[in-house]
DNA sequence: ACAAATTCGAAATGATAGTTCAAATTACAA
DNA sequence: TTGTAATTTGAACTATCATTTCGAATTTGT
């Protein structure tokens, strides 16, 4: 609830501006998206998005109250966008194991092509953690999968099932830990970059690759 | 260089109000520290660390230039303490698997016992990646640990000669994967706290408990 | 108790975020 | 094409925060 998210459903609501005020939006969220990327979340001011934009600043605050705001309509987008393409790789795999693996691939693939997103949500996590009331987390997570993470615990099931993975392994609690830890070496190698690069000597999605077949070797049964 | 770390050596200068000096400025670090853990990096003004600290605002920038140098300093402390006693846990081990196998049970029994610590680090890491100069990381590394990392990999390489690790893994790239991807997991568990725990439905200390488990499966010869 | 070092007080500067509202402009439906 | 409702603008305003300045007062080591 008070949230700034697009409404969905509902089409025949004739709202008269509302396409244009969706132009708008996303003129915004766009603008600012490619800012945050380049400069950090922190080094972005609300004037820079207003100029970015081509707007005024009075115009601004007709569409976000402020900055946070927008940061989380971002987030929103990137969270439902990836949801969306890892189900889609997910999908196209076969046995409990191709599919963990092919989600695994997925986040590697999202670290190659697009780190400056992965960043971006590193410093989102780090930085607003203690500003996520748990309705905010929950209704973010419950719009992006409606199934919730509960899947992925079956997927562990499955894989026990047909032997594939070890059958010693508690499902929900191994997926949670396996995801979480996938997501935090990601967001980690994406926010220290060359850093991370210079540190370890190795480029970071080799690093992360490495990460991934290690994971699987403790999943897989023997 | 241009760095504000204590200048250590030297035991002979006597710069009058040296010790003082020292107090004064850790005084300050420890009001700052118990701010920043409590409410955030960002969470905390110049002026409330000046407060807390018991003094004026002109004092304070006797000491540092900024609230970012502060910042630092505690950074400094935290990595120089975590190696110091990191290293301790390691020495108390015999076989590589098991020096291994401490390092990341020490790892748990921080997020455990010093959450806040942690999330200072993830918030630390998130915000400040972008500011790190190449040349301030090294220092930074080493100060904390002489041989670098490479006593990492040598560990793996050992481990493989005992036949306790897997022997088709490649000594560097896996230490470094591993190490990112635990450090990775225990910073995201702790900023994210009572979120994750609520999502994923298992206290933070179990979920990254059987992170290394699966870990350490991972590795382990079979 | 003296000189040097440190701290204080208090005011000033300069960014930045966010707000407000009347006037000008624009979009759309009839 | 036009009337009107929605939107945008401009510009001024408040508030917060980081940081600086410097002479006066205080504290420290010897």
């Amino acid at each position: 609830m008070s949230n700034s998210t697009t409404q969905v459903g509902e089409s025949s609501e004739r709202k008269p501006y509302r396409s244009h005020r969706e132009r708008q939006r996303r003129r915004i969220l766009d603008a600012a998206g490619r800012l945050f990327e380049e400069h950090g979340i922190e080094g972005v001011t609300a004037a820079e998005i207003v100029n970015a934009a081509g707007i005024r600043a009075s115009t601004f605050y007709e569409y976000f109250s402020n900055k946070d705001d927008v940061v989380w309509a971002i987030v929103a987008d990137v969270f439902e966008e990836g949801a969306e393409r890892g189900k889609r790789a997910m999908d196209a795999a076969g046995t409990a194991l191709a599919k963990i693996s092919a989600l695994l691939e997925f986040m590697a693939d999202d670290l190659t092509h697009r780190p400056a997103k992965v960043r971006f949500m590193a410093e989102f996590d780090a930085m607003y953690a203690r500003q996520w009331s748990p309705e905010r987390l929950l209704s973010l997570e419950a719009q992006v999968s409606p199934g919730g993470f509960g899947y992925f615990s079956s997927l562990i099931r499955e894989g026990i099932e047909d032997g594939s993975l070890r059958p010693e392994l508690d499902p929900d609690l191994t997926m949670h830990a396996v995801i979480n830890a996938v997501i935090g070496a990601q967001r980690r190698l994406a926010s220290l970059g060359s850093r991370v690069e210079l540190e370890y000597g190795h480029r970071i999605d080799r690093l992360f690759r490495e990460t991934i077949r290690v994971i699987l070797f403790g999943l897989r049964a023997t």
